[in-house]
DNA sequence: ACCTGAACACCGTTCAAGT
DNA sequence: ACCTGAACACCGTTCAAGT
């Protein structure tokens, strides 16, 4: 009421963010991605048919949920990057555990982001918030060759083994595949230190 | 009508596996796992009401497909193991591509077997039928390392290792993720190169 | 024993109409 | 410009009733 003169902008001013937050929460509850559009425009406090003023159907709303995911995955693993100090050993084992530590606490958001469900997938992904959280593994892997600290090796084939590990293990983990009476204990921890072995000079 | 005497068993005879074939046909036509249950039983040529006498709700059907295609990659995997005579770098070699083609081949079935849809995943994936697919990669590296082929760690663990490699390269290119201008060329050939170089001796 | 048809509560999506 | 309410075509699920 303070602002210009008593117009509230309709409803509370940017509808647009509101639904893609209220998504964002129903993610984090209920363990599941699929929710329901109606029930977020409830969650919001408006009809039904207000979303399609701001999104042309559900699958481009899954689309930009997905987005806001990549966006917290790349500056959850940036995060490491920035305090890493004691070398580039550490932050690569800083980098490995911030990914597994995002898909275990986001279970939801991760899968949405990798189910397919969005609206075109590969346009998705070929977004620059997506493939930024890529060019950050490429770019540690690229200074660790320069350190001597792994092998030689084209460095995106590198950094493709090692994001198809996390992705693996993320994924496998969700779907409760890798308890431990089936695969041991520390499957994750094994797996990380096979990959390793790999990358290692 | 040669049976018996004109009964016709009121349908034909076993309506179960007909809705599971039916399931599998429609998941290999359009490349997406989100078929309807009311789709299956117009294809299979029964009321929409049908399938509730055999299956408990469409979760349990999306189950029973799952089992069913992991007893077709279990199969698959098997049968390389069956054709290797070359050594066990080859019929390492043999298994690895087997599983990426298997994913290549079924894009919805396969994300159906992991995507969570089904009933009970835990459930699923502790029943023998998948465990098997697992066992398969833990027996061939025994016998690996036996031979000294592989290092020597815990089988389960270089075991998962692969799994999530595999899984991982799976996924991400049935997302389109691994396109070759992002990624490099022939990356999931990067990505096995490396994963063998954490894995043999 | 096995299946059908109508019914219920829900979706995603559209569209004329409201402010 | 932004939102609502009714409407349409679809689902998953249930249940009395048919053969």
């Amino acid at each position: 009421m303070t602002a210009t003169h008593g117009e509230r902008a309709y409803h509370h001013g940017d509808l647009r963010r509101a639904i893609v937050a209220t998504a964002m929460a129903m993610l984090q509850e209920g363990g599941d991605w699929q929710f329901t559009l109606r029930e977020v425009a409830r969650r919001a406090g408006v009809s039904h048919a207000a979303p399609y003023k701001h999104f042309p159907d559900k699958a481009a709303l899954l689309g930009e949920v997905a987005l806001t995911g990549f966006d917290q995955l790349r500056l959850a693993l940036a995060a490491t990057h920035a305090a890493a100090s004691d070398g580039l050993g550490a932050e690569f084992a800083a980098m490995m555990r911030a990914y597994l530590a995002f898909g275990e606490a986001n279970p939801a958001l991760y899968r949405l982001m990798f189910g397919g469900a969005v609206a075109n997938a590969a346009d998705i992904h070929r977004d620059a918030r997506a493939v930024g959280t890529f060019d950050l593994l490429v770019d540690l892997l690229g200074r660790g060759q320069a350190a001597g600290l792994f092998r030689e090796r084209p460095v995106r084939g590198q950094a493709a083994a090692c994001w198809a590990q996390l992705h693996g293990l993320t994924m496998l983990r969700l779907d409760g595949l890798l308890v431990a009476e089936k695969v041991g204990e520390n499957a994750v921890d094994a797996a990380l230190a096979t990959l390793g072995e790999g990358l290692f000079a």
